[in-house]
DNA sequence: TCGTGGCGGGAGAGCGCTCTATGCCCTCGG
DNA sequence: CCGAGGGCATAGAGCGCTCTCCCGCCACGA
């Protein structure tokens, strides 16, 4: 706070040199004499130079910052209060998904001393602050996440050749980068578990229609089942939340009290099928057998702790901001997708 | 992508005026005749003008960005690896109380069109990093929520001058600005509380003892509890963490196999400790009523939902916001502080 | 000896913005 | 009718950095 920062000038009066010569040794441009490289480093530990990025940026366009936007609902109708708002955030967070996904991104993105600006797409005006953030170049660019599948956000982006890269595959084909997970093979693997364990009746609780993750984790279930011989599977859409998985299977289990093994598209829905069922009687995995998806926390700390189809969140996370770096620097100009394959993990409930 | 973004210079000669005047209208200081106005008004929408940040900061000296950084422990020898990393950032993210703080902070600084850039500080080198970051005018200020008492952080940012602001009150003394909460209350309203149903055989899970929002909320208990008449009151000492909730609910059942009443330090805690209960038979909140601290959103979708002491996360945060951004604009030059009110929610767990 | 090429360093032109100093012009009082 | 003064716009100097020239020096070959 006293007096100013030390500038390059500064540095390179003290050690005796250029400007120019003391920004080469800083960012290890070009040959520099060693001796003189000696002399501009002890020079900026006396002078306890830093480089000022808004200078840098304002030559390179380049800020070692990237948004990582959580993107909301489509329509979104009126502006969003401040409360709306912080449930927006109190609710995304909710969901031990987005810790993993922020674990993965800073992982990939620390050692490249870039980090990432938290943003949320709610609504409307919140978009636009997000395409005029970048637009600004305040970030280099955006790693976004939907929580819903029609948000206008990629398009937005795509359309305004802001780079960025989308989790998972957008419903509408957009030009952007994307990772993603082989769904249905993760639906395969929960079916193969239930079999496995010769659970006969099954019942699944499955994520929102409209998400394309949810519909094949269903179709891997569902075509896995038919194949095992069980070609009817009754199914109860939930919402990915713990709420819905509860209503979800307080409906399957109105209507099948006989079900013997349950694959929830999520874990915090499994948690929920768990709950309802350890409430009705049912002995989880005795009685019935549970099997989540996501190997999120919740999956370790819930009773009993499921067993659960792992999504590799946090590398699937580090892919994303791996791509973005590559689109950033120009290495790659072309949209590009990543595919991750599921793994079961076994615990207690199935 | 294509070309180059426009510029004042651009925007000027399209509404044929100079830059001054278009900065002026932009940043709309001082008078400027409404026609004229209107003309770069006009302009500024038909090249699609957005002002440069690099620029701007470049004079202003100001980044409209700040520092949210989740700051771990002590010592944390050997540098952190990307896995371990990610594991902090998971387990940062598993209790919900982040969320809410994330939640309460961008919607204090969105309607300022300030963004919070998400920094973890597990390890000294890290913390090296959001010094540097910081002293590099990346940011304006640091919102600082240490996970460890005795967190070196704000210490660093004190001495750096650079300004932050903290949740909780450090153990040591810091010339920083804090937001915190009347621990002590929170105790005295969970021990009125199962004072009130009738518990007279009490015990109650802490957190750490380093911590001195532990010790407050177990004194404001104790104190309570003393003056209804209930001076002995055993302790388990437990992390805030499930698990920890769950061993010391265990060690505590062991001594104290009839226990009416428990007050655990958190609501992960008070999770952990229904487990334990339910899993001997005890049930909630007939036979051992049950109160947590947070009101959290496990609160919610525990079972039984915990009664709960509310702690105002998100007007906290929101508060940490506020008190740095007027450090930042110098409008506040003195560390200050601000304590929140504690609230009892009661839900059916007691 | 001089020419040539390569390496290491310096000079200086911006990057896009803000802001102070300056100057124009119009209005109003004398 | 002239001078003073105030409102509004402009000119231009940086903010701190990068990067493209350019130049000097030395080693080497002719």
């Amino acid at each position: 706070m006293n007096r100013h920062a030390p500038t390059l000038e500064d540095v390179a009066r003290e050690a005796g040199v250029s400007r120019a010569t003391v920004s080469r040794v800083v960012n290890g441009v070009r040959n520099v004499d060693p001796a003189i490289q000696d002399q501009v480093r002890v020079a900026i530990e006396r002078t306890g130079y830093a480089p000022n990025r808004a200078a840098r940026s304002l030559v390179t366009r380049r800020t070692g910052t990237v948004a990582l936007v959580v993107s909301g609902a489509g329509d979104g109708t009126g502006d969003t209060s401040e409360e709306e708002q912080n449930a927006f955030a109190a609710r995304v967070f909710a969901d031990p998904f987005f810790g993993r996904v922020v674990g993965g991104v800073v992982g990939f993105l620390r050692p490249r001393s870039t980090h990432p600006v938290l943003m949320f797409a709610e609504s409307p005006e919140a978009r636009q602050e997000v395409l005029r953030y970048l637009r600004q170049g305040n970030a280099d660019g955006a790693l976004v996440v939907s929580t819903h599948p029609d948000d206008p956000l990629p398009a937005l982006l795509a359309e305004a050749g802001l780079p960025a890269v989308l989790f998972a595959r957008p419903v509408r084909p957009v030009a952007l980068s994307h990772v993603d997970l082989a769904h249905w093979d993760g639906g395969r693997l929960a079916a193969e578990r239930l079999l496995a364990r010769g659970c006969r009746k099954v019942a699944t609780v499955s994520g929102p229609w409209a998400v394309a993750a949810s519909q094949e984790r269903l179709a891997g279930f569902r075509d896995t089942m038919a194949r095992g011989g069980h070609p009817y599977v009754p199914v109860a859409e939930g919402g990915f939340t713990l709420d819905s998985g509860v209503a979800a299977m307080a409906e399957l289990l109105a209507e099948h009290p006989d079900v013997e093994g349950v694959f929830a598209a999520n874990d915090l829905m499994a948690q929920g099928v768990c709950q309802v069922l350890r409430e009705r009687g049912r002995r989880v995995p005795d009685d019935v057998a549970v099997v989540g998806f996501d190997d999120s926390s919740v999956a370790a700390t819930c009773r009993p702790p499921l067993t659960s189809v792992r999504q590799p969140v946090e590398d699937m996370a580090a892919a994303m901001a791996r791509l973005l770096d590559e689109h950033v620097r120009g290495l790659r100009t072309e949209p590009a997708s990543v595919l991750f394959e599921p793994e079961l993990v076994v615990r207690e409930s199935a």
